[in-house]
DNA sequence: GTCAGTGCAAAGCTTTTGCAGCGCG
DNA sequence: CGCGCTGCAAAAGCTTTGCACTGAC
């Protein structure tokens, strides 16, 4: 089984962005506009520096700086989420809780693929249930070597 | 319930980590001892910035590069754990499979705190074992707001 | 005596901030 | 035509590296 098989992508999601940024007051320019379409078209997360990379790549080219201005403004509308996989931070759509996933790294090459698993999200749930806090997100980050590597 | 009541201590660990070094040809110094013997004392995580801050004001200061170098003797030899929360990186002692911990985290005042739970360890040995990957690790982090917080 | 361990300082990276100019609404 | 968006450059962390010295074995 691909890990990915599970994982579906996320089509509307460029549109839904633009729109509550839209609706929230925020003004429509360039490079956010580029940065949203390319967030909205990846199946993982992206760092700051690939968005950069792949922006200039696509003739697109946006600021560092303005980078991680939209990234600002996109997690605090809550539209993105900010992955913590050790080293550099990564970004990437924020989803239902219904469609989201985790994420398989590979100590060796580094690769990063996302993965769903239905049993362990209630596991997460039922964990979060007994808790003294209030439960809003939760990440889970396996890591291994993956099939090239091994 | 505490979320803290599911996770023991960890007694032994230091002399442990000691003993590895030392079998493994390390020399044994002032700042590396410190280091360990912190680290052995811990309940949860540090990052090395606590570290050296807690050194410093135990009269056992120590440099800032000497705490890497001396975390990163330990990651390589298995004997703490990188945590990555966001923001700085944070260490641990690392333990058998059974006994180890995952992470709650307070959204609003930074508070971390471990936690343990059997049924989620099934579910992520479950998943691992479906997945192309071999799975050396995983970790688990819960965000929310703490009781102190809501 | 040799070489790992250590501290200080400087360099490297990622991320944030200041500021001036452009352009959306 | 005002104010948010953008880019550049400088600054601000966190972490690593270079180098000389100390001290363990």
């Amino acid at each position: 089984m691909t890990a990915a098989r599970n994982v579906p992508r996320h089509p509307g999601w460029t549109e839904h962005a633009r729109a509550v940024l839209s609706r929230s007051g925020h003004r429509s320019g360039e490079a956010r506009t580029a940065v949203i379409e390319l967030l909205g078209q990846q199946r993982c997360c992206l760092s700051a520096q690939e968005i950069f990379d792949a922006l200039r790549h696509a003739r697109r080219p946006v600021g560092f700086a303005t980078v991680y201005r939209v990234l600002d403004v996109l997690l605090q509308r809550g539209l993105i989420q900010r992955v913590d996989l050790g080293g550099v931070a990564r970004y990437e759509p924020a989803l239902a809780s219904g469609e989201h996933h985790h994420h398989l790294v590979c100590d060796d090459c580094g690769r990063v693929e996302p993965f769903a698993d239905a049993p362990l999200e209630r596991a997460l749930e039922r964990v979060g249930g007994g808790l003294e806090y209030e439960i809003g997100a939760h990440d889970v980050v396996l890591r291994g070597s993956c099939g090239d590597c091994r």
